[in-house]
RNA sequence: GCGUCUGUAGCUCAGGGGAUAGAGCAACGGACUUCUAAUCCGUAGGUCGUAGGUUCGAUUCCUACCAGACGCGCCA
């Protein structure tokens, strides 16, 4: 746990127990990772469940946990210990959790939460990386979103964060392109109809290639020459790049996501053959049904595919090739990608090929996969046409929110902003509410819906806090004085608790690669303080109440913005 | 066949060895002359997939099974 500069009452306790407690058998690491919260907060803030030390000392957990609070006196975060049957249950002292919490956000403002883990260190995340040539669906939100929220968290936690977009603009998939370009296309067809029109192609390909397999060998050897440098198969794959390119831009653009690096699969072209004569150096290569591989039996999976038997490569082989050109490029700590669930075993295969060429570093390259989106009861297939256009999904939630801002709050200044802010909010959120891990079915009744746990509900709690902060022109000031000890409701305790775990949780996230930690805490802030705002008027006659009540608005405003930045999503001061 | 992931309220999901399993949506009943009702309060709703095992204690860990999704040589 080391120096945490912000307040951790863990620590607090399990130092409490080393210096005056003290022989109790445990250390203070020990202790810490034992704290637990309790189930009711009638119960405690914090609790040590004491069954580990029944054990050492050969006494009921309830008589320990008796003398245990016969021995703790009360410092000046905690107000007490009771023991409660098998447990010690520790209360903070209000007003000085309180005081500390929202003087540290007063100062520390929109870092709030922010700490130098990382030091400097780089870290590559390789995120969203869709397709050259096939449209951006909802299939490839998850990938972008979770890649950019990672970005900002990382960096918030001082690492050098290096954003890569890592184009799938190389394989098989143009030569499929190509061939029916030349089959079905024409050049007016794609300048008129653009990436719609290379999507029909596609789906032309695979429609008829069902039909007549030899269209799957002809799109092979248009590959091939696009890998040999083949003028007529290089103008044409840089002409579907540009216009695919274009497109995804608007995206991004809506989305406001950005890239240090967009180095796609093709930036590795001309450094496979290094990476196959070190294979083979190394003597990791072997040929198999005409193909070059790296055996990978000795360690429970398939064979890792380098070389195709016409001597193209494969992903593999270029996801190798771009691992050791990052090292040396940017001597990442950490190189992340996010991708699909389905690809787990071809991550697990060419990591330990980079281990068995010798790299220590292979442990630092890190799979951080994600579950798939389906159509309401269909899956999402680009070979068949059926998806959700990603800006269509982004265009729609921007309108409806348009429509609701006409409906609730039509004089609204700067509309036409604010609802882009919002309608796209509550697309990232919906993206990043939830494990990774899980499949999720997309359903345009719930992309629409705003009501409950959403990025709408997130940003509304903000847009009040902000309104309230407005009426009196309130300033932070780091040197503000306001008295804690006026947020005696319990409505408001509540809040500066659940402020209080904000740095926690962070790193949490960080540690998990879970933004949906995020999500639900920012969740939990916004209805404890939807709570307080119901029950407590902030605008009072009380002056001093009116302070200490703004402080908290402050924060819980400063917060919630702050969270919503670590997830990509825009916190509009009003709506 | 082998492997990975998932299974918690009608639906979508939290929780993840410990004290009575929590939210949101949908349903129903309340609260706007008062800081934005995209809000809040209340009611109802669960043999935590099934069976064993480890443990003082399992929804949580282990094993088997069931169900769903996915992956397993020249697509990415």
């Amino acid at each position: 746990m080391g120096n945490n500069k912000y307040l951790d009452c863990k620590e607090i306790i399990a130092t409490l127990f080393v210096t005056e407690v003290k022989m109790v058998g445990l250390d203070q690491d020990e202790i810490y990772a034992l704290l637990e919260y309790p189930p009711d907060e009638k119960l405690g803030d914090l609790a040590l469940p004491c069954f580990k030390f029944s054990k050492i000392f050969k006494k009921p957990p309830h008589v320990i946990a008796e003398e245990f609070q016969a021995k703790i006196a009360s410092s000046p975060y905690i107000q007490e210990a009771i023991a409660i049957g098998p447990y010690l249950n520790f209360r903070f002292a209000p007003n000085k959790l309180a005081e500390t919490v929202l003087k540290k956000i007063l100062t520390t403002r929109e870092r709030y939460g922010a700490q130098n883990i990382g030091n400097g260190r780089n870290i590559v995340i390789d995120y969203s990386a869709p397709n050259i040539a096939k449209p951006f669906h909802v299939g490839h939100l998850s990938s972008t979103v979770i890649g950019n929220s990672l970005y900002k968290l990382f960096t918030f936690l001082g690492y050098n964060c290096v954003g890569v977009n890592h184009l799938g603009d190389w394989g098989t998939q143009f030569g499929k392109l190509i061939t029916a370009y030349n089959k079905w296309g024409s050049k007016l067809a794609v300048e008129e109809g653009l990436i719609q029109e290379l999507m029909r192609l596609y789906v032309k390909f695979h429609e008829e290639a069902e039909k007549d397999p030899v269209l799957e060998d002809e799109a092979r050897e248009w590959f091939n020459k696009i890998e040999n440098g083949n003028q007529e198969a290089m103008e044409l794959w840089k002409w579907f790049k540009e216009i695919s390119l274009e497109e995804f831009q608007k995206v991004y653009e809506i989305l406001d996501i950005t890239f240090d690096s967009t180095a796609g699969e093709s930036f590795y072209n001309d450094k496979i053959e290094a990476v196959v004569n070190e294979l083979k150096e190394k003597n990791l290569l072997e040929e198999s049904k005409g193909a070059s591989i790296v055996n990978l039996d000795q360690y429970g999976m398939p064979p890792c595919l380098i070389l195709k038997k016409d001597g193209s490569s494969l992903y593999a082989t270029r996801d190798i090739a771009a691992a050791l050109y990052r090292k040396k490029t940017y001597n990442f700590t950490k190189n992340l990608y996010v991708t699909g669930i389905a690809q787990s075993l071809h991550f697990q295969q060419w990591f330990k090929v980079v281990e068995l060429m010798g790299y220590e570093w292979a442990k630092d390259l890190i799979h951080i996969p994600f579950g798939w989106v389906n159509l309401e009861g269909e899956k999402l297939s680009t070979r068949k046409g059926k998806v959700v256009l990603l800006e269509d999904l982004l265009e729609t939630t921007i309108k409806r929110t348009l429509e609701i801002i006409n409906e609730k709050n039509p004089g609204l200044v700067g509309k036409e902003e604010i609802a882009k802010e919002v309608g796209v909010g509550a697309v990232i959120f919906g993206a990043l509410s939830v494990n990774r891990i899980k499949d999720v079915t997309f359903s345009w009744e719930e992309a629409l819906n705003f009501d409950g746990e959403t990025g709408p509900y997130l940003q509304y709690t903000h847009a009040r806090a902000c309104s309230i902060l407005r009426k009196v022109a309130f300033e932070p000031d780091s040197n503000l004085d306001f008295e804690p000890k006026r947020l005696d409701d319990q409505a408001a305790l509540k809040v500066v608790k659940t402020l209080y775990l904000f740095p926690e949780k962070i790193v949490a996230a960080s540690n998990e690669y879970e933004p949906s930690i995020i999500s639900r805490y920012l969740i939990s802030l916004a209805q404890d303080f939807n709570g307080f705002y119901h029950e407590c008027q902030v605008l009072v006659e009380d002056k001093a109440l009116q302070q200490a009540r703004l402080v908290l608005v402050y924060a819980v405003k400063t917060t919630l913005a702050v969270g919503l930045g670590l997830l990509g999503i825009k916190a509009p001061e009003r709506m």
